[in-house]
DNA sequence: TTTGAATGTTAATCGTGATAACATTAAAAG
DNA sequence: CTTTTAATGTTATCACGATTAACATTCAAA
């Protein structure tokens, strides 16, 4: 597209693919894809992205990282609208994650699964660590307001909260809620927990 | 192994593909084996495996069975010694969970996969509401003596802790928990959820 | 310019799922 | 006790997709 922006040979191939690869991914709605169909539609041959791409995986990888942002673009977005530290802020968090599995399924499914060598790992640990954190600040400034004899516990409490989300967001995306409960509403629910345990001592 | 038992032709291949899978699968802890790995296991050529599975997937979708037993084995023998309808007894399943998830690390992955065509997902959610059974009538039978007004709401109830069970063994089969925080303690996070939920009206 | 590193291309290898065509045998039918 | 047939297995063979090899091109520095 732009390849003004970038000084090498062609264009920039790797950033190319990455998002060709994260098209093709959102399109099929699975991230069960080809180093073929990717090199095919940046328009080029296979073996050229694996001169970017030690593998498969390290491009998959790649495109994790976008989905890392795109989980982030949701939640700034979610917390324009709400002042930092209020239950509505957190619960604004939890529907900007579940929003996301459901808006993203095929991202969402890629995002946990975890393949890749060891320093693509760091990465992605780094990455979500850093989604954590969100989290985690806006239920530290919460409990300083509302319970602060609980602050300390704040990172227990957003650790648990996450997992919550990240169960229900799971099961609903493996459409097993409805299994369970027909009428299950994972919004509700995410707030049903969200409120049990905020207001738990851990 | 006993081909007394089975009438066919050689032996009991089908069932002894699934064994041999899942000994695959345990040994080399991923579930990415082969149709070749699982025949020179069973001492068979590849495509006698068709003869008994439409494909790969039905062969992988066999083995999620076992790995269901197998997660029923783990809460059979959880409940064996504690008193039904106690909170000793919604924390036995939810242990006998992660336990699970944590010792058969490969089978866990596995199950949450979702693949197969409709007949052999219809199969699945069938085996995976069994279980979610039973952690139902658990919470029902606790309600019912301890807040026999949230007795209506064991449904949500019952989904939500396992949505929470379900996240916090997620995370930990990811290596997440440690991540986010250093000290995250699996079980003592799903007692406090636990206690968190029950306690609060859905 | 010239040259070397970076980046692409085409040809070829290899592993793996799946099917075809052929072989064998258990078990039903006569 | 054959004969027949369906159920099972086997050995080619395919097609595909991930890599790699060997060769080609071009950007960029000397």
């Amino acid at each position: 597209m732009n390849q003004s922006v970038t000084p090498y040979h062609h264009g920039d191939l790797r950033n190319c693919a990455i998002i060709a690869a994260a098209e093709l991914i959102e399109s099929i709605g699975s991230y069960d894809i080809t180093i073929a169909q990717v090199a095919k539609r940046v328009g080029v041959s296979s073996p050229a992205l694996y001169r970017h791409f030690k593998d498969k995986d390290a491009l998959l990888t790649a495109v994790r990282e976008l989905a890392h942002i795109g989980i982030m673009e949701y939640t700034t977005d979610a917390q324009d609208s709400v002042a930092p530290g209020t239950l509505a802020h957190i619960d604004a968090l939890g529907s900007a994650y579940l929003q996301f599995a459901m808006d993203k399924k095929a991202f969402f499914g890629l995002m946990w699964e975890n393949y890749g060598d060891a320093d693509e790992r760091r990465a992605e640990a780094r990455a979500k660590r850093t989604g954590f954190q969100v989290l985690h600040e806006a239920i530290e400034l919460y409990l300083r307001k509302q319970r602060p004899e609980s602050v300390e516990t704040s990172l227990q409490t957003a650790t648990l909260l996450w997992s919550a989300a990240h169960g229900i967001a799971t099961l609903q995306h493996n459409r097993l809620l409805d299994t369970f409960d027909q009428n299950a509403d994972a919004e509700a629910m995410l707030r049903t927990a969200t409120r049990a345990i905020l207001n738990v001592k851990v």
